[in-house]
DNA sequence: CTTGTATACATTAGAAACTTATGTATCTTT
DNA sequence: AAAGATACATAAGTTTCTAATGTATACAAG
């Protein structure tokens, strides 16, 4: 979600190829897992969807809603704080002082 | 595992405290999670366990075997790419840089 | 002295979230 | 023409968690 933040708007497919090229492959969204995913944050008013035709083929492009937007920020943060906890529980302050 | 590694040995319940108290209360490992892991990590030779009686209950120690030394640098490495993975993905250096 | 809370183990039912497999269809490259 | 990439989607099975329940001892409060 936090890319959509940044890239306006994507569609599925775009989104596991670009998760896996920003994170060298470390990272693989699989279908079966983004999908259900994206049906259910739209269900609940967390995104929104505009369908287009690329040729002949459907792309399905996915933004935020205002709703989304303040869950992202929400989420980050949440994420960025299990960070610090995590830091602080498996010591790794020296290791990831720089990133 | 890697609190293991710093008390040398710690039983379940301590585990579940002490997590609790190094992070204030925000990660809470349950009884339902824990013992069941520990018993798996005693089967796959990752720990082995001590047991003694403190009056009449009885606790189980758990400490690192050798393989579990190394199984847990291994995790913590892991865990730390994952984190610095993380941050590229969400964009998080300039938050998270001191720590 | 008994009631509630903490310590200490453990299992199980149910929920959540993932992977793998499968399916349909179009487009591009070899 | 065949293979791989693009683009959607669902479903079965696995893993892994939470919540609930169970047993038993120790201790503090009223």
């Amino acid at each position: 979600m936090n890319m959509l933040k940044e890239h306006g708007r994507m569609y599925g497919y775009e989104i596991t190829q670009k998760v896996k090229e920003l994170t060298d492959g470390k990272i693989q969204i699989t279908e079966g897992a983004l999908y259900p995913t994206l049906h259910s944050l739209e269900k609940s008013g967390e995104l929104e969807v505009e369908k287009e035709y690329f040729g002949k083929r459907l792309r399905k492009y996915y933004k935020l809603t205002p709703q989304g937007q303040t869950t992202v920020a929400q989420k980050v943060d949440e994420f960025s704080d299990f960070i610090v906890t995590m830091k602080v529980l498996l010591d790794l302050g020296p290791k990831l002082s720089n990133g």
